[in-house]
DNA sequence: TCTATTAATGAGTAAAATTCATCGAACAAT
DNA sequence: ATTGTTCGATGAATTTTACTCATTAATAGA
């Protein structure tokens, strides 16, 4: 029977690309790993890997083995470290997914204290996902989804933290600097930065350049948010940002938030979680500190 | 180390309710079973069960392993299966989701000369999910998702295969028979058939009565299409159905189709994959008939 | 061609899983 | 209460499995 311990070695052999190198990172020899998959190739009828002169070549079947192993072996070792977060009471790891690129600010400011109120539980932040963050909470990769767009599915939660008008930012120089408001039209010759995410993501062109049936003069992606508020201010583009946000750095570069139409483009931050599972005291508690971090 | 054979106890426990049937079930002794999860309980250091009687109670660990056994244990189940499939050649299961309860008769359609053409493909079809169809796909408890709504999400392929029209299907006898098209607030004195699922998923509100401000005399829900459209037939109701449905049963009960507004509510069917992998041929020929179904 | 490195193999050994026999607790019927 | 039955726990014996050691064969680089 396919066991983990077959993952194990399947996926450290694809890690260290030697068995003899798998079978040191797994405190074996050689020769156990050898002898292990010969065994399960036997009893599965298929072949796993082949030799490719000296080393290790995965078969058809033995990707689909080692996908499988990254799927599941994570869980594996989740589940055990959970465990031991049981035993040792009000200790835990929060795996927290990022699907706002603005919002890593904010999140820091609600984090910040919780560490402080819990010594004990770790946080660990992540910002990649194979499947979206959705995927990643459905396939219990992350405990908690920080997303502005709340994709109702049966089994998930939503619940709304965090409130925010997103603003169109520019360097004081700039020719909307002393508007109130600009309309969509009005972009039509400006170069516009965003984060590095598809177009159908961004709330600047969901929400006001695309219904409008407007357009940008150029689009360019930056990373990160502190670049690009400098090349805003170098008043080489325009930006799209939550006001918060802006008013933050407005103490350190001369920058003004214009509000996107008439009456501004407002959006809300959502924490997403699985329902119908018990959820850890610290959990319930890193909710109500994001829910009133805008106070 | 937490093992699969560990997690394989838990779930039979959990599904016969003794460890003597669970024994049973495993080919195992009692005793056997005892002493594993003792071991394991030391190894990790928690309670897994306690004796509540004569009877065993999981623990809250132990219901945190029997979730992941329940996630992981029909992977790992599914795996084998495919190895099994890869020996065999042209053999497999194709797991398909359904989130469209009246495209069932469709895809009977479809898979018809499918199995004809592969006799060696199975095919296993799944219409209730925990985390909805989307999270089936990703936790790859299906391959394939016949859905009316792709949300589109990093990972994941939608191809449309059928567009239709959903109309409103009324009795002879009903004041409606004679209209070509009827507008939202006329359904306000209308009791209306759907199938038990949310309301947020049925397009006649969504596309139809919610847009429009309107709302219905009652709501019933019934879950087999045939009754449905029986008691539509004996005007106690009326439904919002695919067209081509409806015609299928025109031959059989004197019932009528009625436009949805001034354009009808047009959708289309799709059918989800997990993009970036290798699928196999009759996956590929699956498609290939759902698309080429509506000629 | 020689050497270093790799995986495979067979035999022996160590370790782990399983059984067997037995016990005590819980429960139902008397 | 008393008894018989059913359930899980436990310790010792046994079987099964996993692992190591020593060796071989193949490959690649010097």
């Amino acid at each position: 029977m396919l066991e983990r311990h077959h993952l194990e070695i399947i996926r450290a052999v694809d890690q260290q690309g030697t068995l003899t190198e798998a079978a040191n990172l797994l405190c074996l020899t050689q020769s156990a790993l050898s002898h292990s998959i010969k065994k399960l190739e036997q009893q599965l009828g298929v072949q796993l890997w082949q030799k490719r002169g000296r080393n290790l070549k995965l078969s058809e079947s033995g990707l689909r083995i080692l996908s499988l192993a990254n799927r599941l072996l994570p869980q594996f070792e989740h589940a055990e470290l959970e465990m031991q977060d049981i035993v040792a009471g009000q200790k835990g790891t929060l795996r927290i997914g990022m699907e706002c690129s603005p919002c890593f600010q904010w999140l820091l400011k609600v984090v910040a204290p919780f560490l402080k109120q819990y010594p004990d539980v770790d946080v660990d932040i992540r910002k990649e996902f194979q499947f979206g963050g959705l995927g990643a909470l459905l396939s219990y990769d992350i405990d908690l989804l920080i997303t502005p767009d709340p994709l109702h599915k049966q089994g998930l939660d939503y619940i709304p933290v965090f409130d925010y008008e997103q603003v169109l930012v520019v360097s004081e120089q700039h020719r909307f600097a002393d508007k109130n408001c600009i309309s969509a039209s009005e972009l039509a010759e400006e170069t516009l930065l965003t984060y590095p995410i598809e177009i159908s993501r961004l709330d600047i062109f969901n929400e006001f350049i695309t219904p409008a049936g407007a357009c940008v003069k150029k689009h360019k992606t930056i990373e990160n948010t502190e670049i690009m508020l400098q090349m805003v201010n170098a008043n080489r583009g325009v930006a799209a940002l939550p006001a918060w946000l802006v008013a933050e750095f407005q103490q350190q570069m001369p920058i003004k938030a214009v509000r996107l139409g008439k009456n501004g483009v407002h959006k809300c931050i959502y924490i997403g979680l699985r329902s119908a599972e018990q959820r850890p005291v610290y959990l319930e508690q890193l909710i109500h500190l994001a829910k009133t971090s805008g106070q």
